[in-house]
DNA sequence: AATCTTATTTATAACGATTCTAAAGAACTG
DNA sequence: CAGTTCTTTAGAATCGTTATAAATAAGATT
C-alpha cells in the first residue's frame, strides 16, 4: 500500500482504519474540502467500512499536526478541512456553504504593512465570501 | 439617552438591558473584539447588573444583524465579534489567542482574478496569523 | 391611567460538535 | 510468543449555542 509508508515516517502506525481514511482523503485526482461530519458519511459510503466518529477525529487530528490537512478558518459552527495543503486562499460561498479554492496566483500579491513588534507572520489567509 | 433613538430607528425596543449593553460595547474610545462570555464578563463588573445569557446571545445577534457588530472568520472554539464595523482585516495571535485590527490601507490592494459565475463578492477579509 | 397587544427577558432544557474515558483490540519489539 | 505501546471504540461528558415557554416590560389604544 500506498499509504503505509508515509504513515510510518510520521510515527502512525499504519492501522487498518487510518489507511482507508487515507483511501478517502488522498486518493483523488483533486483536493477537497470537508467537515467531519461529512467525512464520516464519505467513509460509510465509499468503502463499506464502520470507522468509529472517535477514530475520524482522531485521524483527521493527527494528520493535521502532520501537515497533511488545513484546518479552514472560516465562521460556521462545523469545522473545515482541507487535503489542499499548500498556501492559498477561498471564496465562501454563503448561499450553498461550500468553500472553493483560490490559487496565490488568483490574488494581487498581499503586502501588510503593519508590523507587530515581537510577531512572526506565520500564514496570510484571504477569504472571500460570494452571495448570489 | 444616546442609544435609544439608534435602538428606536432599528426597530428594537430600548429596553434596560440593551442600553446597558450598548454602553458596554459602543461607549468606548476604541473598537474592540469580544467573544459572548467575554462581554458576559465585562458587562457584569462594568454595571452591577445581571443580564441572562440568553439576553446578551439575543442582543448580539440582533446587533449584528442590523449592522453594529461585525463577525470575524477565526477558525476558533468560539466566535468573535468586533465594534469595528468598517472593512478592515486582523491579524490573530495564535499565542495570546487575540485579534488585532489591520485597516485597509495597511492592506495593500486585493485583486480577486478568479471569478465565480452568477455569484457577487459581498467581502474580501485578509487573516494574518501570528506566532513569536 | 387602564387595557390591550406585542416584544423582550429569563431560567432552564435541548442540541450538537467536539473531547474525554477507560476498556478491548491491534501493531510493534525482541 | 510475550511484553509493550499505540489505537480503536462506544459511550459519557463538556461546552458553546439555540430553543422553549412562562413572566415581564414596552408601546399602542381607549
Ligand atoms: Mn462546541
Ligand atoms: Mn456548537
Ligand atoms: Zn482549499
Ligand atoms: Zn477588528
Amino acid at each position: 500500500m500506498k499509504y503505509i509508508e508515509k504513515l510510518r515516517n510520521s510515527g502512525l502506525r499504519p492501522t487498518k482504519q487510518r489507511l482507508q481514511i487515507c483511501e478517502v482523503l488522498f486518493n483523488n485526482k483533486e483536493t477537497f474540502h470537508f467537515t467531519i461530519n461529512n467525512l464520516a458519511k464519505k467513509i460509510k459510503k465509499s468503502l463499506n467500512a464502520k470507522i468509529s466518529l472517535a477514530t475520524v477525529y482522531n485521524t483527521v487530528h493527527a494528520f493535521e499536526k502532520k501537515g497533511y490537512l488545513k484546518k479552514i478558518s472560516i465562521n460556521t459552527d462545523q469545522t473545515f478541512f482541507d487535503t489542499n495543503t499548500t498556501d492559498h486562499h477561498h471564496f465562501y460561498d454563503l448561499n450553498e456553504e461550500k468553500l472553493i479554492d483560490i490559487k496565490n496566483s488568483d490574488v494581487g500579491p498581499i503586502k501588510i504593512l503593519k508590523k507587530i513588534e515581537g510577531k512572526k507572520i506565520k500564514s496570510v489567509e484571504v477569504l472571500v465570501k460570494l452571495e448570489d
